[in-house]
Order: C-alpha cells, then structure tokens, then sequence
DNA sequence: GTATATTTTTAGGTTTATCTAAAAATACAT
DNA sequence: ATGTATTTTTAGATAAACCTAAAAATATAC
C-alpha cells in the first residue's frame, strides 16, 4: 500500500519514463515534484524498497512493472474523476486538474468500477488523454476525428484520415500541421463549423469536411 | 486550515458534544479516534490554538462556534458522497461510510456546492441523517412519516403523526416505542406493508397505515 | 587527464501525528 | 479527609516527508 506523497511520486516517474526512455534523474523528478533533490534521494529508496521502482545509486531510477500498474491505477482514477467533474458536475475542463488530483487517491476499487460504469465506460478523459482500464491497458494515444471532440477540449494534431493534396495544401493554409496544438473554442450545432484557437497563434475556422479528416489526440 | 487529522478530531468532538452537553473528556475522545489519550493532548493543543476549541488543562474540551462550522462543513460533504454513493453509484447504504470517510476531506467548495447541485438539493443522507446546508444550518433531527423511507435505511423511531391510544397499543404490541431503531427489510410495492427487523429484536411486520403515523428519524 | 562544475547522496534537523512510560492532577471510597 | 484509583498531561521516541548544508560521485572542459 503506497502513500498519498509515494503515490505522487510513482505517477511523476511513469510521466518522465515516457518521454525519454532513459531512467530518470533525481534533479527531474525534483522538479516535476517542487520539493528539494535530497527529499527525492530520500524517497526513491522507500520506493525500491517497495519493488514499484529499481535503482543504483547515482543512476537514476527506473519503473517496475509494478510501479507502472500502480501508477496507471492512480491515472486512471484521476482521468474518470475529471470526466465525472466535466461530464456531470459541469465544470470546465481547466477547473478540474486540481480537484482531481485529490480524488485520484481515493482508495476503493469498488468505487473506481462503480465510477467508470456510472459514466458509461470513457476511453478519454476531458483532454483526451486515454483512460486506462482495471488492468492498466490502454490503447496508446488513440486518435479520434476533430469533429467527435467537444467544445473547450485543447487537442493536438496528430494525423489525417485522407490526406490528398488539395486537403494538405488547405491545412497549410489554415496553418495546421501534424503537432499542432489547438483549443476547440466553438462549435456549431447546425453545420459542425469548427472555431478553432491555435495555441499562441490567432483563431481560424474548421468546416466539417475537414474536421471528420483531421485525427487529434490528447 | 485543517488537516485530515484534526478534521477527525474536530468531527469527533462535535458528535460527542451532541450527546451530553457537558464538555468532551480526553479518554472519551481517545476511545472514538481509537487512538491514546496522550496522542488526543497533543492534538488538542493544537486545535486549542487555531481556536476550533477551547480547553482548561484537566477540564476537557468545548467546541467553539468557529469549530462547529469547521465540523458541519465536513460532515456536509461526507453525507452529500453518501448520497452520490448510493443513488448514483449503486452503492448499498451499509457499504458506504469507509469510502465517504476519505471523500469528506475532499477540498474545494466549488466541488461541494456543484456536488449538492447534481443531486438535487437533498437534505437527508441514505442514513436518514440532515444534510447541513453550506451555512451550517440543518433542520436538527428532520422527521418523517415510516412509509417514505426507503427499504435498507436504518432509522429510529421519534414520534407519531396522530396518538390515539388504539395506535399506540398496537405499537405496544408489536414492540415499538419511541427510541426504537429500526432497519428496514422489504417494503411491499402494492400495498406497502413492510417488514423491519427491531436491531437485535425480531422482525415485524408494519402496514401502510402504520407506517404513515410514525415519524422516524436518523 | 586533471581541474572544475554539476549532480546526487548523506548527515542532521523540523513538523505532524502517533506511541510508551512516568508524573501530576482530579475523582472516589471508606 | 485521607489514601487509592482514575484521568490527564508531560517527557521522550518513532516514522513520514520534507528541509539545509556538506560530502561524495559523476560529468565536462580545456
């Protein structure tokens, strides 16, 4: 049984893990976590002793298999808290991170089942991130039509379902590229005219057309 | 601001306040956190000093106005989980205490006031306890007839809508006084004759003209 | 390849919430 | 009312999660 702060811990190692398969410095997760590297030095060795991660001194530390189910249990209490926030309690989708970020330490498995079955089983949660299942499997960075995502979601793009020129050579235009980040600001009941924000970068239109081409993720 | 611990000693000190109006005991208050007395003076001290409480040394403790509302904002959020718990998660109302024990430390007031809106206003737990509003105030020991109680619910009996004394010896007969805790085992759709079992006395049945004359609380 | 800079760990300290053991205050009993 | 029993507090310890300062290991730079 892992505590709150361990908790915490595990997740920001399996964030780091995942960009840059190398292991994770101390100096990293000191940062991630805002706390000093030798409460960290400290830490990673309750967490050894714990088998949820491996490690040689000065080396960094590495995830187990057991760390990574452990911390993908916690990921995925957070993600269904924030649906449940969105989707039922009505807050906006920048409301919710902190809100979450306690609720995901809610211990009762019970209560995580009886929550993703409450809300009709998501696979994403209000930013697109994947909801991890009991077991911890994900269908990683699954990617969806531009037009299925609702208003306030931010999204990033990450391919096209037909990519002729003509539609290339328009996303161009429109200064959208694979990666680019954007914030769906509105969105049309009538026609599924998109009104897009490109982060930092102005606002452009989406016709539907385009919209049900454009793959985004996260 | 409090911390976990002290929101369960401030909540502890505000039940055992109701039942006796003296002052809370150090060992009484030790043998409900199931922790020992000497851990409860420490503790104490502190909440002394954020003045939730006041205290002599030796004279035990009183909860202060500014305790109190610390208190009901609590036990507010834990009767509101309760709820969710139950009418939305499917919970069984026996199951859900050690979970609404955690979620009742759940910070954010935001959270509470959108929770209370998503339910619709309730203003007793599945327990039959008063849900406080977010002043604090709760109508003390709400009342209502046997019949609109659901079947689970453990209630107490406090009173009866109409007295003749035909009534009150048929109540007398079938072991019913006021004081009564009671659990509701089958209610009947058609009719609503109901079956409650007398904690640790027997079962009986109840008819619907019965159960519309008594008044249950709790 | 040695000197310097950076990273990481260790050593020792703090706060919170607990504990045990002993001392002090209060309550009870004859 | 005086001695005994009970309650409560104090003193000192422990574990968790953090800190600062200093030492040790690793990395980098010329």
């Amino acid at each position: 049984m892992l505590s709150f702060a361990e908790e915490n811990y595990l997740k920001a190692i399996y964030h780091l893990s995942l960009s840059g398969d190398h292991s994770v410095s101390t100096n990293a997760l000191s940062e991630e976590m805002k706390t000093k590297p030798a409460s960290v030095s400290d830490m990673i060795k309750k967490l050894a002793e714990k088998k949820v991660i491996s490690y040689k001194k000065y080396q960094g530390v590495n995830i187990s298999e057991k760390g990574k189910k452990e911390a993908l249990k916690v990921i995925r209490k957070h993600r269904l808290w924030e649906v449940f926030l969105v989707e039922k309690l009505k807050f906006n989708w920048d409301e919710v991170h902190e809100i979450a970020e306690q609720l995901e330490h809610i211990k009762s498995s019970l209560l995580t089942a009886k929550l993703d079955e409450f809300l009709g089983f998501p696979r994403i949660d209000p930013h697109g991130d994947p909801i991890p299942d009991d077991q911890g499997n994900f269908s990683d960075a699954p990617k969806y039509p531009l037009s299925e995502m609702k208003v306030g979601r931010q999204v990033t793009i990450v391919g096209v379902e037909n990519s002729d020129s003509e539609f290339l050579k328009h996303l161009d235009k429109i200064h959208i590229s694979l990666g680019t980040k954007i914030v769906i600001k509105d969105k049309n009941e009538f026609d599924g005219l998109m009104q897009v924000e490109l982060v930092g970068n102005g606002e452009v239109h989406i016709s539907s057309k385009v919209a049900d081409n454009l793959l985004v993720t996260e």
